[in-house]
DNA sequence: GAGAAACTAGGACAACCGTCCCAATGCGTC
DNA sequence: GACGCATTGGGACGGTTGTCCTAGTTTCTC
């Protein structure tokens, strides 16, 4: 019983060194002592550090596909369920500012170690990106939905990567405001 | 003499390793080795990797300067200019799909290290972002231009965010087709 | 309350890291 | 040929890494 609490802290704490530190920087020690416990202890739960890994994107992903879900059950239209999207861009700003896109700078930084759980990472991106594809669909733009998805999540990504390099909010905003007009273009039927 | 011309090396392969692998995931010994000189050799010549880095940076720089010197230098229109800087894209697809943007990757793993190097490495967004600045006041958007340069650099990072994850090459060369459509917009006085 | 199972603490391990040192080369100058 | 300096090779260091083990403690079951 204890041990299931125990190992759900041990995800969290790795889950935010990972993205503030990096998968790599981040070491056993770093997240038990983080968490507040031993490295046997640790190791008990975890045997290795890509069983972590594993464990934390898996966690990842439950999340996302969670809170995808919940902009989908509510009464609100597709255009504004994007918008919900591009909008973690604000909601996040500071943390963006800090350490980039949870998914994108994992992503990257696994493709570079060079690591067989990238794939698994990148199914965070295919969450969102078949989600967004729904999305557009929804809006009459079927034909052009995962086109439009993917580009959606590359403008996402390019201003967290700026953001982090430059840490200007003002560009954040901008860019935020350029990513709903052309929302609004493509929602309308142009 | 010759030990310019191993200095030189070192810093060409260190380039190369930590574009490939990351920095931090790169070691004295893996640089040396890919050079082909012993760890001792290696000292000589740098006493920290820190001091590696900062000359791999500055070499960056140097090269960076130097291509937008050039391109600047013919006797090419502004939006041509602008669109060799898109093309970027097409010409290191292939590498952009393996490791990413080398601007863009450094500055996100310098700052999840909190490296001080950051500064340095954010320079080589700037050199382009003054560029492109440049370009597009050229172009009769002197109001808009740094705004103009800062989105089109955030484009290009994500596109190179996402060619890694989905290793796509149709998408960059779609993505890459609407910068163009975006920049002819702009171009023609819209 | 005894025994088993789940859980925890702390140390040991080999390997690697960045760093450093020193002895041996090569090489140009007198 | 001898000297001095730039360059190189190879090994040694303390610290950290991921991994593993084992002895102790809690908690649950009967």
């Amino acid at each position: 019983m204890a041990g299931q609490a125990t190992r759900d802290q041990i995800i969290r704490c790795a889950d935010r060194l990972f993205y503030e530190n990096g998968f790599e920087h981040t070491s056993f020690a770093d997240i038990a002592t983080a968490v507040g416990i031993s490295r046997g202890n640790f190791y008990y739960h975890f045997k290795t550090k890509d069983e972590i890994l594993d464990a934390v994107i898996a966690r990842r992903l439950d999340d996302t596909q969670a809170l995808l879900a919940r902009w989908e059950a509510g009464g609100a239209t597709p255009a504004d369920r994007i918008r919900s999207f591009i909008h973690i861009l604000i909601a996040n700003q500071a943390q963006i500012m800090l350490y980039g896109c949870p998914v994108g700078t994992l992503s990257t930084e696994l493709a570079k170690l060079g690591h067989g759980a990238q794939g698994q990472a990148t199914k965070l991106f295919t969450l969102f990106r078949d989600w967004l594809a729904r999305q557009f669909t929804a809006l009459g733009r079927a034909d052009a939905a995962d086109g439009l998805a993917l580009h959606l999540l590359a403008r996402s990504q390019g201003v967290a990567t700026l953001a982090q390099a430059f840490r200007d909010d003002a560009f954040v905003r901008q860019e935020v405001r350029l990513l709903e007009d052309w929302l609004d273009a493509r929602a309308t039927g142009a």
